[in-house]
DNA sequence: GTGGGTGGTTACCCCGAGGTGAGCAAGCAC
DNA sequence: GTGCTTGCTCACCTCGGGGTAACCACCCAC
């Protein structure tokens, strides 16, 4: 979601929403997050084995936004072959936290 | 975003946000169901200027997928000029509720 | 020497969400 | 007749997020 940045927007300055949304609005930022919640410090091939479907080029730019972000923490041993081990920092467990109501909306919505 | 529909796939299919992220994934969503939120039962074109920037042909389609989806009841009349109003369903008012820690998140990190 | 494993990068393409601008119906004011 | 109003729809175009495939370094096992 591109930002919406205008000075003179009531809702969209004051209700700190698009925030977040610029932070988990890419298509699979909420899954590693969520992925990351239930398997704390992942390594990048783990990752992608918990989230069937995404390619490894998506996974390194979502995983670079979510680091410039601030809500993910990445460690990488200069070792051969390469290791590198991911985990939530504090506030992303906290945007986590934040995401709980949502996704039990959307659970109770999939079970109605 | 498109959905994943992936059957084998734990985290996408337990954790049930994505189902949220569907409904609240447009440009936006979540702006107009602020609106409605703090602005109960507007007409059109209050919506339009109540979110400044989005297009009428944007806000139209937006509509009609939140009206499609259960989270927002529209009632037209059929009158000239038209006069059409637009509110939260007791589905978009919880989704509504879900959303205040995400805004709650957002709002913190913008105050820093 | 060849293949595998790891965590990427690079170049390229594609599709669809979203933006732009016009038009429309029908009644009223002037 | 002209213009204003409202809530759209239609045709068209743009742009970038995401997908595809190839390649890289470096070491080990075979």
């Amino acid at each position: 979601m591109t930002t919406l940045n205008r000075p003179g927007t009531p809702a969209g300055h004051v209700c700190g929403i698009d925030t977040a949304m610029e932070v988990i609005g890419g298509k699979w930022k909420v899954l590693i997050l969520w992925a990351l919640h239930e398997h704390p410090c992942r390594r990048f091939g783990e990752l992608r084995r918990l989230i069937p479907g995404i390619t490894e080029k998506v996974l390194a730019s979502h995983m670079r936004e979510l680091e410039a972000d601030g809500v993910v923490h990445r460690v990488a041993y200069d070792v051969v072959p390469p290791r590198v081990e991911y985990s939530l920092t504090e506030d992303g467990k906290r945007l986590n936290d934040a995401l709980q109501p949502l996704a039990a909306w959307g659970r109770e919505r999939a079970a109605g």
